[in-house]
DNA sequence: GTCTATAACTAGATAGAC
DNA sequence: GTCTATCTAGTTATAGAC
């Protein structure tokens, strides 16, 4: 763990390229070139191109640990609290490492033969949304959709008619005004 | 577009394996071993991987260009309320295409150096559920927590101080009980 | 610490026999 | 329609000079 500049600037090269393309879609080659080195550099200060994945995911890994471990010692709703603030902290403060475990969606989708799509998917978000110009609301609607098709796949062996009624549930208890 | 038994095998197949490996995890070669024949044949029956993916996700494409239509001729809470049922039914429907276009989390997240956490995931989830073991309480956590990391990542030029209370406030109102 | 060169392997795709 | 053999290009990783 000697600090090096050279060291600091692949792992965030490698954090830039894994949160946007993916691991398996970044090479060596594409990391050494924005960083401005050879392969060979990459390997002298990695042991593997895992080994860089795994470095930088270390300090996101700690903080998640210290989470899970403040849960423990709360109380049901105190605990609830906490998880939906601790949870909510931790994504927007590493959203790179998140962005490489929850990727692909947009990697795909957004490219050839796929792109014609993205208005449809708006307009289904725009819709879920109520319509309203509300950013809240339409943030609220992306997150329900974008949760509730992560599930499905997810609980893959469940039956549809149990999942439906509490997928479509907990999407108008968020979305639909409080009477 | 000539039916042919060999062709439905490779795109179940090819569907089964870029769900659950996802597009780029899987090989020509992959598929050609699971449907019994040589790389070549899948090639003589498709242009190229890219055609196979394109066929596999044109059934699924079709029905969510006609909800989209639907959605366009419906007013605000009609239209809501159809596009809500709409996409639950449309996800649960074409479960493998919507894996192929969410996959990853579980691909990187569930295999060494990182299968340790998902105790952790597991127990995050538990506490957003207000440690219920009512299904439908846990199932409406996964969907928050995985929304709200989706859209965190989607969103990745928002400033957190904006994204947080709205993320917080759907997850609120979403799990929390009515009063 | 960094480089060039290359090894060892895998990918998608093609050629041509049957 | 399916095969074997091969091509070309890209991958991670290593060897050894500087």
């Amino acid at each position: 763990m000697v600090p090096s500049k050279t060291r600091d600037r692949i792992l965030a090269a490698a954090a830039r390229q894994f949160a946007h393309t993916g691991f398996r879609g970044t090479s060596l080659h594409d990391i050494a070139v924005e960083v401005g080195c050879s392969k060979a550099t990459l390997l002298y200060h990695f042991d593997s191109k895992e080994a860089i994945l795994v470095t930088l995911m270390e300090p996101a890994a700690r903080d998640f640990v210290e989470l899970d471990t403040r849960l423990r010692q709360l109380d049901v709703e105190a605990a609830r609290e906490a998880a939906i603030e601790g949870f909510v902290d931790l994504v927007l403060r590493y959203r790179q490492e998140v962005a490489l475990i929850y990727d692909t969606a947009r990697q795909l989708f957004q490219q050839a033969p796929f792109e014609g799509y993205w208005p449809l998917v708006d307009n289904l978000t725009h819709v879920v949304a109520g319509r309203s110009t509300d950013p809240a609301a339409r943030i609220s609607a992306e997150v329900l959709l974008a949760g509730i098709a992560a599930i499905v796949i997810d609980r893959d062996e469940e039956r549809d008619a149990d999942l439906r009624p509490i997928l479509v549930d907990v999407a108008r208890r968020a979305l639909l005004p409080r009477t």
